[in-house]
DNA sequence: CTGAAAGCGCTTACAG
DNA sequence: CTGAAAGCGCTTACAG
């Protein structure tokens, strides 16, 4: 149904003059004299040349891609992050290639060997990594960014948090409070399972009783809410607040709750993890602990950025901390 | 910090075989001898050797990725058809570039230049298409996807339903149920303003009166309800039902009605869109309108499929249908 | 089933 | 500021 694509040759015959000229023309405009641009320009629009990125990348080994590699899409905590990142991205004209890893890791494995065979200019990834794709990932000539994580030893950038001490914030602050018997709610990963550890050893270390727990499956949702609340009112004892892994999982025990006709926080309270959206909106508002996912993004972008530039980023960790935020339901 | 990445030809040399025939290898492994097929297999695994799909893309013109253009990432009622998208895609070896458009042409025209220069193998697109994006998709040898989205004349495929029918039928499920003065909240965009037109025109077409409005801006959510509410709350005469433009509102709006003392759906109702899965799991349950957003991704692949096997598709409407759902909350 | 060779559409030293 | 030319790493008729 078409004519042959238009290519740099093309315009360059428009414009009378070569193919390096328009080349140029088309990555740094700057470069080229004043009146041949003017020509180029017309001849790009005559023709309508649409430049071809994969030779492009090819000759110059730089893709403009970057991968986002992410457990899943729905009721994602990282949704935030995501959107600044493809958002600034685009703006400096790098495209993202979006890859769903579940929680396996071979998945993983596959999508970075994916984002590999593209030649990615960096993988930014919140999934677990294995000695194999360590290895991988190591000898490809692109950045790899872990995002959400803070590992001791990153394999290239780390942008994240000590979930750990999230958890053992999240301990502290319930114990203050005079909460006594709390339920923890501890979803699929690593991540959570750091969090949960956290809390769980800051509470024993101040002399709380052992926590019950529940756990749920990814993505965290809403509708997880009615089987955990139903099982901890089976609890010999009811407990008197829940420690929830995700926002919208809190949500769902709030109107769990009140639907049983109880009061949050007097009669059960609750505790968010994301500070998503909603977490300030709701009826009550949610106590959560608030991770600055559009920095995360900042970071992320500002090291491509320089590795870009040539810049040895060597392995480096950036701390984006927590915060706790006190509403009203617990 | 990498010796040199190794190629085709260094795998050709380990294996004794040449270049072509690994590349044969790699695409397409039953068209090299067993014996031959064993040595490849072993260079690959001694060299490391990952395929460059920028050469491979520019050499076989078929990149092995499409573009998918939503809005937003939050809160979007697309997630899942996205989700299903991605998943099927790159079980396929299909890798998805991601675009964001939010409400503006002008960044759909920038993420479509951006695809076409990449040479996707195809273009899914939620986005409002002006009639220049039209033409430079019309002349590039992919394929274009509309999804939920059925315009009379679809530039390539369309998969969606018809926005102003579902507005019609959830006047009719409405007025059957007795309601008589609704309010409608219309969110940003084509879409959402189809659905308002039906659901007013059919509206009063049935003898009612002219419904009160409001209107948000997207990505709609949970907390513009509280505003919505009380709006509403000083017009003169207090509706009787809310017609939502996304399920998310909706939910918003159950809960400020609930903390203002009100029964919902007694002292008012609540009707959402889209189907998301908290519709089924908040309490009271939320009625709203279905699209499966499954078969929407499952179509689109489908004919992408087809047209990479070198079926021409023309042009052709692919309608979905929806499906209202009577819960508790209407 | 396999190889030699041309070609995909760019970028980038190198020279001027 | 501009051009000629080599090269990026594959794929794919064509021939055998």
């Amino acid at each position: 149904m078409t004519e042959k694509t238009p290519t740099l040759d093309d315009v360059a015959a428009h414009a009378g003059v070569s193919s390096a000229t328009v080349s140029r023309f088309v990555n740094n405009p700057k470069v080229v004299a004043a009146t041949t641009a003017e020509r180029i320009r017309a001849a790009i629009a005559e023709t309508g040349y649409i430049p071809n990125l994969l030779a492009g990348g090819l000759a110059s080994s730089r893709s403009k891609m970057v991968a986002v590699l992410i457990p899943h899409l729905t009721d994602s905590m990282f949704n935030d992050t995501i959107e600044s990142m493809v958002d600034e991205l685009a703006a400096a004209g790098t495209t993202v290639m979006l890859g769903l890893t579940g929680v396996s890791t071979e998945r993983t494995e596959q999508l970075i060997h994916a984002a590999l065979s593209r030649r990615v200019d960096a993988i930014i990834s919140t999934g677990p990594i294995s000695g194999e794709i360590a290895e991988m990932v190591r000898r490809a000539p692109g950045l790899f960014i872990q995002i959400w994580e803070l590992p001791e030893e990153p394999i290239g950038i780390a942008v994240g948090f000590s979930h750990h001490d999230a958890g053992c914030d999240v301990a502290r602050f319930l114990l203050s409070r005079g909460y006594r018997r709390p339920h923890v709610v501890t979803a699929e990963g690593s991540r959570a399972r750091m969090r949960r550890d956290g809390f769980v050893e800051e509470w024993r270390a101040s002399g709380g009783t052992a926590p019950s727990e529940a756990a749920v499956d990814i993505p965290s949702r809403y509708g997880h809410a009615r089987r955990i609340f139903a099982d901890m009112r089976r609890l010999p004892e009811m407990p008197d607040v829940v420690v929830c892994g995700s926002d919208y999982l809190a949500q769902g025990l709030v109107v769990e709750a009140q639907a049983a006709g109880l009061k949050v926080p007097e009669n059960l309270a609750v505790i968010g993890f994301g500070n998503s959206q909603l977490a300030g909106e709701m009826r009550p508002t949610l106590t959560t602990v608030e991770i600055d996912g559009a920095r995360i993004a900042r970071e992320a972008i500002a090291a491509i950025r320089r590795h870009g530039a040539g810049e040895d980023m060597g392995e480096r960790r950036i701390d984006v901390g927590f915060r706790l935020i006190a509403r009203e339901s617990a």
